[in-house]
RNA sequence: GGGCGCUUAGCUCAGCGGUAGAGCGCUGCCCUUACAAGGCAGAUGUCACUGGUUCGACCCCAGUAGCGCCCA
């Protein structure tokens, strides 16, 4: 076997002797892109197969949820690809209205002292789009180095004229179907961003604030009330209580005095008061409360605002002019003073609002804005779901969803910002109201409203948008609706369910075929990553350190539907070291000359039937994973598969077959090059780069302008159990055969001289010069002379000369753990098959199973008793 | 307060009525000409707790405790 002319054929590989991605992944991404490989026709005859990106925040940067979320898209829509479809992953950025207007302003700000008003609503926007222009540069680099195999000529942004057109189209339609109205509601407000807020911009924290209890009136005519926003008794127009509460019944009808403000107030009755609630007795500021508002408008109350968009009061009187929270404190110290506190609680925990922006915290306003009478579009967008229009994995998540839709508010779309789709009613000098479509102008001297619509409202148009409408396209024909959608499971209700209820609303059809919602990013110690807590990795360093397959088969490798995804340089590092296994591996299938193409030999051997079995297993097992968005598990097939069974047995038991030369040795290496060949496809929607350069390089493809991304998705050939039955046994008894040497200690380069039987029985007859290579036996010399006799299994034994005394305390233990282990099987199995009740109960395959269980129990512990026996 | 989910090896997580698994980490040996970013071999678990159902429970049911997420 050391014979040097036996040695596998060297052939030249230009492959260098570790992966280095760098150099690899940006000269294949440019290759890819100029060679037209992502884009896609809109004419073909290839069945369609489409995923809109979720388009990240134009003005930011891509973090790691980007990352795995543009690495499964990217995936999907690279393996439909290989499978024929005309598979088009669209690309594309979200203005962000508020994001970008503030850093834009801050920026403004710091750098040259400026407000927007002081620029102008025009020369602003135009500081947006130059600030746009830059980042979007970023973007588009960073997607890049992900490998993101997006069609760039399709590439869209929600502002694009033509988006803006859609924008205006729908506005139009929801305008004219009475599905888009102005009113007057209690809308969340940012004192600070100084727009109106959708209700799911606003994050609810439980904050610690105070409970104050304040007597409003004299003695007997007097009431208490509580509120944990003190400043808004400036704004109470009533105290409100239980019809049915005897406490106050008295009362009921009568009014009291409004401390600072010289006004009378109505003690009113009215249902929805919980009388169990702090005094039973309320106080109510219609213009500042949705639940006081609600009262108001059963009592028909004034409203008066007390404060402005600043989050200033405005009331007239002794706190005109102080901030809310100021004001908050100053009032609380009047009144104490005026002996009008009855107590106080601080700290109050209670829930708060916030800003999704900025934080602030939220002020309910009474204020006019326009809103989308969402009922009817949510109504429509459960319903595909419902009939199975549309399919959403995890399938935990449609309760979500459905409890969302069947339960959704009306939905405030307009914004007091400059950045983003202006909305598109204009006003007559008479207080006309027009909404102007596309194309159409609006009547000579009418203004058009300041504010602009909400970024989600665009972004719910988002899978037609950008195929073309309102234009009737041969994109839209080809690809709406879209296969899939896959994003993250935060963005469920603010773009999901949005992009459901227009999609179906305007187009007829719901917008996807099925929803994938996929986890967050985190650490490995369960928190979220972000910048604050300093456990944010960036997803470019990961790229730039261990390569971009690293980072994408790191992000797979943990995605499993209905759990977070764990990240850590770590874990980067596995992945890492997968892919320069990968690399090796291939490497040496390519100096052993493996060829690829033409047809697989008639009469494989054992080990060709079995691997070529292995991989058909595997092709079933990830193309049925990958149905299911399972991709943690398609990973872990893919890796086991090629680490296992091809690196660590396959290529090990085709060394001695390649040495020995001949037919056999040509059959091997065209099964070794298919099974490579199929290999890298399969991983190749995940870690594009290393496996096109390395499929190229073994198929020597390159020169016939052939890619791996357009290469054909492997097909299950069909299994070989009988192959997989005799090389299960071999690799037990080379295993077996490696235990006794380890535990000699017998070196593994050290050949020991051996003889074996029963090869024939156990069906491995022919195999015996592979099993003597891969554990180092030599065929016995004259002077053979066992000194040990091992039982592998039931019908192989191996007599081995270890030329010297053998370490006979090491393998007793070993062997008397061993019989311990089989003993216990034994008593398990026996105790099993002598309850009636099991024989009688359990299904006869499972009774079966354990009787062969003892079966094999009981040859164990006769072969391990003899070997013990001879030990002495 | 309502809803969903989780608790399995040191860590991160699979599994789910019929022999407890993976990756990493750990221990020993090995630089064997694809790979030390590697190879070979090995050790490791009251499957949160308490009851119940069942011939049999990590798995099903009920309750308890702790944790997470969503909504109010």
């Amino acid at each position: 076997m050391t014979d040097t002319a036996k040695q596998p054929p060297i052939r030249e590989t230009h492959l260098s002797k570790t992966y280095a991605p760098a150099e690899v992944e940006a000269r294949r991404y440019a290759e890819w892109v100029a060679d037209g490989r992502f884009k896609a026709a809109d004419d073909s005859g290839r069945d369609p197969y489409c995923i809109v990106i979720p388009p990240p925040n134009v003005t930011g940067q891509l973090h790691l949820g980007h990352a795995l979320n543009h690495t499964l898209i990217d995936a999907m829509v690279r393996r439909e690809r290989m499978r024929g479809k005309e598979a088009l992953f669209l690309p594309g950025t979200d203005h962000a209205g508020i994001a970008t207007q503030n850093v834009v302003e801050r920026e403004l700000a710091d750098a040259e002292g400026l407000s927007r008003h002081d620029l102008g609503r025009e020369a602003f926007i135009e500081r947006v789009w130059e600030w746009k222009d830059v980042y979007h540069e970023r973007i588009t680099a960073q997607m890049q180095k992900l490998g993101d195999g997006v069609d760039w000529d399709r590439e869209r942004f929600t502002l694009d004229a033509g988006l803006s057109e859609a924008v205006q189209r729908i506005f139009k339609q929801l305008y004219d179907d009475e599905l888009i109205y102005r009113a007057e509601r209690i809308i969340n407000w940012c004192p600070r961003c100084m727009t109106a807020l959708s209700d799911i911009e606003v994050e609810h924290s439980d904050d610690a604030g105070e409970l104050v209890s304040m007597r409003y009136g004299e003695g007997d005519e007097s009431i208490v009330v509580a509120t944990t926003r003190l400043e808004t008794m400036l704004g109470d127009t009533a105290v409100a209580v239980h019809p049915d509460d005897e406490r106050y019944t008295h009362l009921i009808g009568t009014t009291v005095e409004l401390p600072f403000t010289g006004r009378r107030i109505p003690i009113v009755a009215d249902e929805h008061v919980d009388p169990e609630f702090g005094t039973g007795a309320v106080k109510v500021t219609p213009a500042h409360d949705p639940n006081d508002f609600a009262i108001g408008q059963r009592h028909g109350l004034e409203a008066p605002l007390i404060m402005d968009e600043r989050g200033t009061i405005t009331a007239h009187g002794p706190f005109e002019g102080l901030d809310r929270f100021e004001a908050r404190s100053a009032i609380a110290a009047a009144l104490r003073a005026d002996g009008r506190i009855v107590a106080e609680e601080r700290p109050y925990m209670h829930a708060v609002g916030h800003c999704d922006r900025c934080d602030t915290a939220v002020e309910p306003r009474l204020s006019k804005q326009w809103f989308v009478k969402v009922a009817p579009l949510a109504k429509a967008s459960g319903d595909a779901v419902r009939s199975g229009e549309t399919k959403i994995y995890p399938p935990e998540m449609e309760k979500r969803y459905f409890s969302w839709v069947d339960n959704l508010l009306d939905w405030c779309i307009s914004r007091q910002l400059w950045w983003g789709h202006r909305i598109p009613i204009w006003y007559g000098p008479n207080g006309e109201q027009v909404c102007v479509g596309p194309g159409e102008t609006a009547p000579e001297g009418y203004v058009q409203d300041p504010d602009v619509l909400d970024t989600w409202f665009s972004s719910a148009l988002w899978p037609f948008s950008t195929l073309g409408w309102p234009e009737d396209t041969p994109a839209l024909e080809k690809f709406y609706p879209t296969a899939s959608l896959i994003t993250g499971q935060d963005i469920i209700f603010f773009w999901v369910v949005r992009m459901m209820m227009f999609g179906t609303y305007a187009m007829g059809r719901a917008p996807f075929a099925e929803v994938y919602l996929h986890g967050l990013i985190r650490d490995k110690a369960g928190r979220k990553m972000s910048k604050s807590a300093g456990n944010g990795i960036d997803p470019l360093e990961v790229v730039d350190t261990y390569g971009a397959d690293a980072l994408r088969f790191m992000l797979a490798r943990d995605a499993q539907p209905g759990s977070d995804n764990v990240a850590s340089i770590e874990l980067a590092e596995i992945s890492r070291n997968f892919c320069n296994k990968l690399w090796n591996g291939t490497r040496f299938a390519a100096l052993s000359g493996a060829t690829v193409g033409g047809d697989l030999p008639e009469a494989p051997s054992l080990i060709d039937r079995w691997v070529l079995s292995r991989l058909s297993r595997t092709v079933e097992a990830v193309d049925a994973l990958l149905e299911e968005y399972e991709f943690a598990k398609a990973m872990d097939a893919l890796y086991h598969f090629a680490w296992d069974d091809v690196f660590d047995w396959y290529l090990e038991l085709t060394k001695p077959v390649l040495a020995e030369g001949g037919p056999a040795a040509d059959d091997t290496r065209r099964v070794i090059g298919h099974v490579f060949d199929q290999l890298l496809r399969l991983l190749h929607p995940v870690i594009p780069f290393v496996t096109e350069e390395l499929w190229l390089s073994l198929t020597g493809g390159q020169s016939r302008g052939e890619s791996l991304t357009v290469a054909a998705w492997p097909t299950a050939a069909g299994a070989d159990d009988e192959a997989e039955r005799l090389v299960t046994a071999l690799q037990h008894l080379v295993v077996e055969v490696r235990r006794f040497r380890d535990g000699q200690g017998v070196k593994p380069s050290q050949a020991v001289a051996a003889t074996l039987t029963g090869l024939d029985e156990a069906g491995l007859a022919g195999q015996e010069p592979l099993i003597r290579a891969l554990v180092r036996l030599d065929a016995p010399g004259e002077d053979f002379a066992p000194t040990a006799e091992l039982a592998v299994s039931e019908h192989v034994t191996v007599a081995l000369d270890t030329s010297g005394a053998i370490d006979v305390a090491a393998e007793r233990a070993r062997l008397e753990k061993a019989l311990k282990a089989a003993e216990k099987e034994l008593d398990g199995t026996t105790k099993k098959l002598g309850n009636e009740a099991f024989l009688a109960k359990a299904p006869e395959a499972v009774v079966e199973k354990i009787r062969v269980r003892k079966a094999t129990a009981e040859a164990d512990i006769a072969r391990i008793t003899a070997q013990l026996e001879r030990l002495s």
